[in-house]
DNA sequence: TGGACCTCGTTGTACATACAAGTTAACCCG
DNA sequence: CGGGTTAACTTGTATGTACAACGAGGTCCA
């Protein structure tokens, strides 16, 4: 049974906090209330204040230090979980609209490759997806994603043309907690530049990916390319705070601050 | 005059913890002792203790939750901002040597590009480094930094084949607190294909970076143009903690999990 | 023997308090 | 009028307490 009835109040405020800055009413270089104000207007003690400034922080949304009330920065905000992991909401959260066109759904035993990614040995059943992925119909990025057969086999009774697999399977119960992200470069092949529209032997933005239950088991494998025109990964850090790495659209230019 | 005689009690906590993760006494796996015996162990009280175990858990080094003691993720740790910031400071932690190589120290009047990343106006002077970064001898990265007139002007008293850039410049007072990062993808141009080794056109793994002071002035801004056979960017993310990026010298595979 | 249940230990959440450290703005004096 | 000093305010750090939510392991009963 899920149990969702109590959202605990210092992660109500962290989420209440985010929609100001989010709906504009709280600018960049806003200076918000202090702790004091904040623990009057929703009636709480420092704590959970201090836990939801500390959580906003940590995404980068806002400084400040000791002896100074906290500023909206006004930096990308870092991306949550499920927003890193799904390219279509995190499409849909810029403002674009996510697509994608499956070439392939199979089921085939696992080859070399494929076998170590997912952790298990080679000839193991396992579901291969190939897939284009689009932003306002535009050609984005090519999605080669492999699964265990247990995972996999789900994906038989879903459209893949019609929208997030990462909802679906979560829908379905299958417990992704955590992400390993490796991002390098690499030359388009012959197929990867036809799907992209891009020359041969382009420079592409590669993220292999994979995800895993919070036991360690790999639920998913996926290399995944990028036309770095269109999409490219930031990152925020500082001195207080490490560096979370959110995904961008990139509009040609990495100097879009005003 | 610097005042660094008080260290936060979470924080030393927090770095002993991380030594011991470090050096091998408390393995991947490890079972990691409760908060009230962390408590009996430290003589403190547990607020500090929590603060340590958070801070350990957004960096992906800890998992655990509600009932079940923290255990060690074995998982990349993420990194400082000095040592995301310093490919010297990071490669030699991460067991390399690091090298370099200066083609050009300049001082000149900023063109459009490099006026929009130092966010000055065109023509204002400014300084232009460009460096062949190695690891172990083998050219890995060429580096393209900016730097405003005041800032830059320091080099000119520094030996830029020396070391670090970044740890010379923290020590002369330059004020530098946070960093904006994009990373993309790039086809080598002639001269990257020389200085990197690599054939004409090869894609490479761009980092762009702005590095600013806590009040947002711009201090130092950079192309740096990494061969993505040796130098890729890893993130961890999960459920609980978002993702903080870490450059890993890539081993020519994402499957590095025992 | 096996499964349901319960207890205990552990972490998450929340409140109250106190002091240290740094920033800001007002104030006073030259 | 300007500059330095001071006082008030704000955040960082730390302690103590209490209860809720969850997991793991043992116990008891069928």
């Amino acid at each position: 049974m899920i149990n969702r009835v109590t959202i605990p109040l210092h992660q109500r405020l962290s989420d209440e906090l985010r929609a100001r800055v989010a709906s504009g009413r709280w600018q960049r270089g806003f200076r918000l209330p202090s702790e004091a104000e904040l623990c009057a207007e929703f009636g709480t003690s420092r704590g959970p204040v201090r836990q939801a400034l500390a959580a906003l922080r940590s995404e980068g949304l806002i400084t400040g230090g000791r002896g100074r009330p906290p500023e909206v920065s006004g930096a990308v905000p870092a991306q949550s979980f499920s927003t890193f992991m799904s390219f279509s909401e995190w499409a849909a959260g810029s403002g674009f609209t996510p697509g994608q066109h499956t070439y392939e759904l199979a089921r085939r035993p696992a080859c070399a490759e494929v076998a170590a990614m997912l952790d298990v040995p080679a000839d193991t059943p396992a579901v291969d997806l190939l897939r284009l992925r689009l932003l306002d119909g535009v050609p984005a990025m090519i999605e080669r994603t492999s699964f265990p057969a247990d995972v996999g086999r789900l994906l038989f009774d879903f459209d893949t043309d019609s929208g997030s697999v990462f909802a679906y399977l979560r829908d379905q119960g299958v417990p992704l907690a955590r992400g390993h992200h490796v991002v390098d470069a690499v030359a388009a092949d012959p197929f990867d530049s036809d799907a992209l529209q891009v020359p041969e032997a382009a420079p592409l933005l590669r993220e292999r990916r994979r995800s895993m239950a919070a036991d360690g088991r790999v639920l998913e494998a996926s290399d995944d390319r990028y036309r770095p025109d269109l999409v490219t990964f930031s990152i925020e850090n500082s001195l207080e705070a490490r560096a979370p790495l959110t995904r961008v659209h990139s509009t040609n230019d990495a100097t879009e601050a005003t």
